[in-house]
DNA sequence: CTCTGGATTAGCT
DNA sequence: GCTAATCCAGAGC
């Protein structure tokens, strides 16, 4: 079943939670590439450090202060796509980033994509376990900046029916990679 | 216009 | 553990 508007209105930390356990689906050439998501970070609002929305609304981070429910893809490091979620209202910046998932469906074609952009094999548990790494795996770039998730037949996110989420299996810790806003617990893991 | 550094990754030591 | 790769948004002038 496909996550709804509503759903992405919830409180971000919430959301960052609920996502676990969740199958990230995206279409291309006809193609149903899914996974299950094993890892998030929330980004929330102006006054966190961390959130690329901290100073204001700029072109690239425009998209964070739609209403939730769309995509926020930005490019870093001149080779990487990230994948957000934006989630609450309309005007209030905040986001759900990615960070990893499991590859449930078509793994030969994410393993294709991810070998024609690094040039090399990769294991099964390295094809997405990395925000890069699952944008070159599910084929995500600048096009689906500002794709709406919830209506979208390239992108979308849907329950995971078999999998029933203890909040006993998840872990929190600090956000990766930042260089402010360290002391929030806003990553969320599966155990 | 120029400069800096980043929500990363892979390869090498 | 360390760092090059590689580019653009944001900031400063």
């Amino acid at each position: 079943m496909r996550l709804k508007s509503n759903f992405f209105h919830q409180p971000t930390l919430k959301v960052a939670e609920e996502l676990l356990g969740c199958i990230l689906v995206r279409k291309v050439d006809g193609q149903l590439l899914k996974g299950i998501i094993i890892e998030t970070e929330a980004y929330i609002g102006k006054n966190d450090p961390a959130c690329h929305a901290s100073r204001g609304k700029t072109k690239r981070n425009q998209v964070m202060f739609e209403k939730g429910g769309v995509a926020y893809v930005y490019f870093t490091y001149g080779m990487y796509h990230c994948l957000n979620i934006v989630t609450e209202q309309k005007d209030f910046p905040s986001a759900v980033l990615i960070r990893a998932i499991k590859p449930i469906s078509n793994i030969a074609q994410m393993k294709k994509n991810r070998k024609k952009f690094g040039g090399r094999e990769v294991k099964d548990d390295e094809i997405a376990n990395g925000p890069g790494k699952l944008c070159v795996a599910m084929n995500i770039d600048l096009n689906l900046n500002g794709e709406n998730i919830v209506k979208s037949n390239k992108l979308w996110i849907e329950k995971n029916p078999t999998f029933e989420i203890k909040t006993l299996k998840i872990k929190k810790t600090s956000r990766i990679g930042i260089s402010k806003g360290k002391s929030k617990l806003w990553r969320f893991l599966l155990k």
